[in-house]
DNA sequence: TAATGTTTCGAACGAACGTTCGACCAAATC
DNA sequence: GATTTGGTCGAACGTTCGTTCGAAACATTA
C-alpha cells in the first residue's frame, strides 16, 4: 500500500525488482533485523506468505540488494573509466561514479553501507568477492597515482579506506534539500583526497606539545 | 559467563558499567536490533531479569552506552586542547583524540558509529544535543583554520563531515594485528585532511571529457 | 533475633518473528 | 470443457522477543 501501488500487471522479474526496491526502502528506515517480512509486506503491497514465491528468505532478499547495487556500480565504473588514463582524472571518475549511483539511490546504498555483516555463508562470500573487486580497482588506480606524482609513501590501504569513509559516511547526513549534489559533492571530494583541505605552500606547522602530552610530531606514513 | 566472570562482589555502580561493557560488545557484534536481552545476559552472566534491575529497557542500555561515550570522548578533547592556539595542531589534536579513544573502546565506538537511529523520543534528544555539540567544536577548529590560511572557500560542513567519515569507517575495517595503531592512523588522516594526498605544487591536472561525458571541470564547492 | 532494604532469578506473559502449507484463482494449453 | 501452469494469500507452525512479577537470598540496621 505505499504510494500509488501498481504492482499487479507486472511481468515476474519486474516485480521482484518491485519487491526488491520496497525492501531496500524498509531495510534503509530500520535496518535489516530491524525490518520484519511483514514490513515488506506492508510496504510492498504483497501478501506476507505472496513474498515467498519471489524469494527464498529473508537473507536472499537482503543478498540479492546487495549484488544488484555492486554490480551497477562496478559495471558503471568499468564503463566510464575506459580510455581515460590519466590517473588523477580516473580518480574523479570513480569519486563521481560512486556519489553519483549513492545520491540517485540512497536507500540501496544505505543498505550496503549498513549491513555489512548482516549475510552469512554464500551470501556473504558472493558479496565479499565482489566488493573486494571494486576496492582492488580503487587501489590500482591510487597506486597509479602515487607513481606517476611521487607523492608520499602513503599507505594505500588506509588512503582507499579513508576516501571509502568519506563517500559512504555521506548516508548518515546528507539531506538533498539541504546539501549539495553528486557533482559538486565529488568535486569537494576529489579535492579533499588529491590536494587536501589546505593546499598552501607554506607547509603545515610543526606540532607542539599538546594539552594531554600525547601527540607527536607528524610523520609520514610507512608503508 | 564470558571469560573470568567476576561480577559479584562488585559495587552496584560498578556492576552497571560491567553489564553496559558487555553490552557494547554483544550490540556490536549483532547490531541493536539483531542483538536480544537475552544475549546480553549469556555474555554478562547476570540472569535475564536481573538485568532489569540495573537498567529499565533495552533502549536505555544502549542510550547509556552511547550518552557515556560521547561524554568522555568531549570531555578528553575539550581537555586536550586547552592552551592549544594554533589551529593545524587543534585539528591534529581532535583526530587524535577521536581515534585514540576510538582503537581503545572498539566496541562502544561501533556502537555510536552504528545504531545512530534505534533511539526514540528523550533519549534520542539526549544523544543527538551532544553530538550536536561535538561537531560544533570541530566546525570552530575548522573555521579557525580557514580563516588562518585562507584556504579555499570549502563547505564547512562538507569538510568535517567527511573528516568524521574518515573516521568512523574505521570500525569496518581496522584490523589491530595488521593496521597501524592511533597514532600513525592519526597522523595520516590529519595529512590527509590538511595536505591532501596529492600535495605536489603542480595543480592537478585539468579534467578531460570523461568516459561517459559526465564529469565535468573540477571546480571549488561554494559555502 | 527481628525487621528492613538491596540484589538476584525462575517462570511466565502476550506479542512479534521467519517460514510453511494448502486452498484458491485466472490465464494458457490441450 | 477439462487440465495444467503461474501466481496469490489466509491461517497457522514453532520459536524468540522484551518485559514483568513474586519469591527467594543476602546484607544491614535495630
Amino acid at each position: 500500500m505505499s504510494q500509488t501501488d501498481n504492482s499487479d500487471q507486472l511481468a515476474s522479474s519486474q516485480k521482484l525488482e518491485y519487491i526488491l526496491r520496497h525492501a531496500a526502502q524498509t531495510f534503509a528506515e530500520k535496518g535489516y533485523e530491524g525490518a520484519s517480512i511483514r514490513d515488506i509486506s506492508r510496504s510492498s503491497g504483497v501478501s506476507l506468505s505472496g513474498l515467498y514465491y519471489y524469494v527464498k528468505s529473508k537473507q536472499e532478499i537482503l543478498y540479492l540488494i546487495q549484488i544488484h547495487t555492486f554490480r551497477t556500480i562496478v559495471a558503471r565504473l568499468q564503463d566510464s573509466l575506459r580510455g581515460v588514463r590519466d590517473p588523477s582524472q580516473r580518480l574523479r571518475i570513480f569519486v563521481r561514479n560512486h556519489l553519483e549511483y549513492f545520491l540517485q539511490h540512497p536507500m540501496e546504498m544505505k543498505v550496503l553501507a549498513h549491513e555489512d555483516d548482516a549475510l552469512e555463508g554464500v551470501y556473504r562470500r558472493d558479496v565479499a568477492e565482489i566488493k573486494r573487486k571494486y576496492y582492488g580497482i580503487v587501489v590500482e588506480i591510487f597506486e597509479a597515482l602515487r607513481a606517476e606524482r611521487r607523492g608520499p609513501a602513503l599507505n594505500p590501504r588506509i588512503a582507499v579506506l579513508s576516501l571509502f569513509g568519506m563517500m559512504n559516511w555521506i548516508h548518515t547526513w546528507h539531506q538533498p534539500h539541504r546539501d549539495p549534489q553528486a557533482e559538486e559533492l565529488s568535486n569537494a571530494m576529489s579535492e579533499m583526497f588529491l590536494h587536501g583541505v589546505m593546499s598552501n605552500r607554506r607547509p603545515v606547522s610543526r606540532q607542539l606539545r599538546s594539552g594531554r602530552g600525547s601527540v607527536n610530531a607528524a610523520a609520514r606514513v610507512a608503508v
